[in-house]
DNA sequence: AGCAATCATTAAAGCGGTTTAATGATTCGG
DNA sequence: CCGAATCATTAAACCGCTTTAATGATTGCT
């Protein structure tokens, strides 16, 4: 590869003329211009991203943190996830980072990555990182809340609470008593806050609130979010004739939709599934269409990412946004009495 | 942020030594080690990547280049693709960029960018860019056939002729003659290959092909895919009625279906459709489950990585694959006499 | 003790750009 | 025609890390 020195040379100018004719950030002479161009291209020279990121500190880069496990593949959050901040960020001239890496323990692993900010998805609790990309002074969004609480970090979430409430409330408004929540990985701030936003309805309705009724995604135990809400249906029916199921996501609802045809219950007529969906089409698509709780994952994406970009012009700022889930009604939830369907 | 300097004077040690400990290629005493390290973890000290990458001449870092209109969504194909990419990549401790950039059409703005190779999703005609790729010395693999043919040029893909002789094939051997096909946007090679596919199987089958039984997605006349399957479906069944459908993707499929509810037609009694999927979960959910041809997109896509990482090792090195398309048969073909299910 | 061999550490020269202060060349008004 | 002002260009320092060749400090051997 030609670098900047040999163009200039060839050329017969300075590497700072060179370098101003690509950046276009000083005003050079036509004739000098289009001789250092055509050098440029004679010797198939193109300026070299990585020494000019490390000049002019700044990448046009925005990482996106996930970490993914080996084996399984990207969830239909994760790809909302990248669909919302790949187009914010691109119509903003940048380019997205997938950093799917596991984090090493190793200290000296850690490095101040290629990357102008930083959009971190599930963190933990206590999440060390946290901490890490404010000592290297990289701007970060979260996905998720901050756990424990913190002042000093932007992020965006879903009001989750607010989506348990949600479902529960309607459920239970339509005379469900017996509800089975097939919530997601136990350890996530999202399950948790889902649960005790459920548990908040069955209090409000004054109904019995069980924890029992409650079962948790695990990698371990379930190859797929829809073997998932297979089994899981397949077995907590043996235990209880729930007449109402309220799945993660939409493939958990799928597996539960194959469970009830299978042990010939008739949804919604005998069971109602409530999606709390992150994938509009197959929603919409499957049959009964999914009565869901949309939860704009897309939407949050490319707020994590219009946030971060805010930061990253306008250091110091901090900003946060709460997505409301909004009921959609489609056709797997029985309808009753006091409610009106209210369509897409 | 501290710089590698900052640490090798409060330390008492050069830089190189500071160097050395982080990246262990030389071997450091265990007291200075230690020492670096307290003072690096006090200063706040983070190796800086772009600096690193500079010297080392390499990011460890993909690129995946993949043109996204501003509007609309990751396909289902590109997310497939970015599945296994970035699973193959993450395995060998690659991080993957994703470019979803427009390209510039000044000269000026093309840079090397901070990849060690780069995986390009649809190659256009005569591209460019292959020959840009192969000035800056990057490693290239290709997702779709480069055209015109290119010895030099690595890339993998599906075997899209044989994907439209297949379910020709297929179809007209269940007696079909009417089949409609939803094809994808006209200016791809894959429209081109899998429609002379199509092509072939009538006249395998001595049969008449009318290439007005063809239609093509595009962006301006369609708002998704969903969309496109529906109305084209709507119009086309006006002027024929066919019975079958050759669907580009699920998606279209899905359109497709909804189109023959709303007009009374029975699938796959009145009208068998077969998708060419890319979302197995998608084809298998659906009521009635989609017949389809299986791409394995996301096989495309980690072979595609493996071909590149292995190119990265071993310059000059040419590799192509091919895929073939697997029919998958489920419940929205009609089965014929002759065939027997052979289930999934 | 003396000299070679071994080992940890260092100084300095890259990597390929950007940028600042200085230098020439040109223009311009008086 | 001269000095000031304007403009294009350059030389050199810098961004933060790696790496090579050189330097001391230890060790081993006779």
């Amino acid at each position: 590869m030609a670098t900047i020195d040999d163009v200039a040379k060839a050329a017969g100018v300075s590497k700072g003329t060179v370098s101003s004719v690509f950046s276009k950030k000083r005003p050079i002479s036509k004739q000098v211009t289009e001789r250092v161009l055509n050098v440029a291209k004679d010797m198939g020279y193109f300026p070299n991203h990585v020494a000019r990121s490390l000049a002019i500190k700044k990448t046009m880069i925005v990482g996106l943190k996930m970490p993914i496990s080996k084996s399984s593949n990207l969830s239909g959050f994760e790809i909302q996830m990248i669909n919302g901040v790949t187009k914010e960020c691109s119509q903003q001239g940048y380019r997205v980072l997938l950093d799917t890496l596991p984090e090493h323990d190793d200290p000296t692993q850690f490095s101040m990555d290629p990357v102008d900010g930083v959009i971190m998805l599930n963190p933990r609790k206590q999440d060390p990182r946290i901490e890490r990309f404010k000592q290297m002074g990289i701007p970060l969004v979260l996905v998720g809340r901050p756990d424990p609480e913190d002042e000093t970090v932007s992020f965006v979430d879903n009001d989750n609470r607010q989506v348990g409430f949600m479902v529960g409330d309607y459920l239970l408004k339509q005379g469900h008593s017996s509800i089975l929540f097939l919530n997601s990985a136990a350890d996530m701030t999202v399950a948790v806050d889902r649960e005790s936003g459920l548990a908040e309805a069955f209090q409000a309705h004054g109904a019995l609130w069980q924890q029992n009724h409650v079962l948790n995604y695990s990698r371990k135990l379930h190859k797929s979010p829809v073997e998932y809400g297979y089994m899981a249906m397949m077995e907590a029916y043996k235990q209880l004739k729930y007449t109402a199921v309220i799945a993660d996501t939409d493939r958990v609802a799928l597996g539960v939709l194959r469970a009830a045809r299978e042990l010939g219950i008739e949804v919604p007529a005998d069971l109602s599934v409530i999606a709390l969906s992150n994938d509009a089409t197959l929603a919409q698509e499957v049959t009964p269409r999914l009565t869901s709780v949309e939860l704009e994952v897309e939407t949050l994406g490319s707020e994590a990412a219009r946030i971060l970009l805010e930061m990253m012009g306008n250091p110091d700022v901090v900003c946060n946004r709460i997505v409301e889930g909004k009921l959609v009604f489609r056709d797997s939830c029985q309808i009753n009495s006091t409610m009106n369907e209210m369509g897409e």
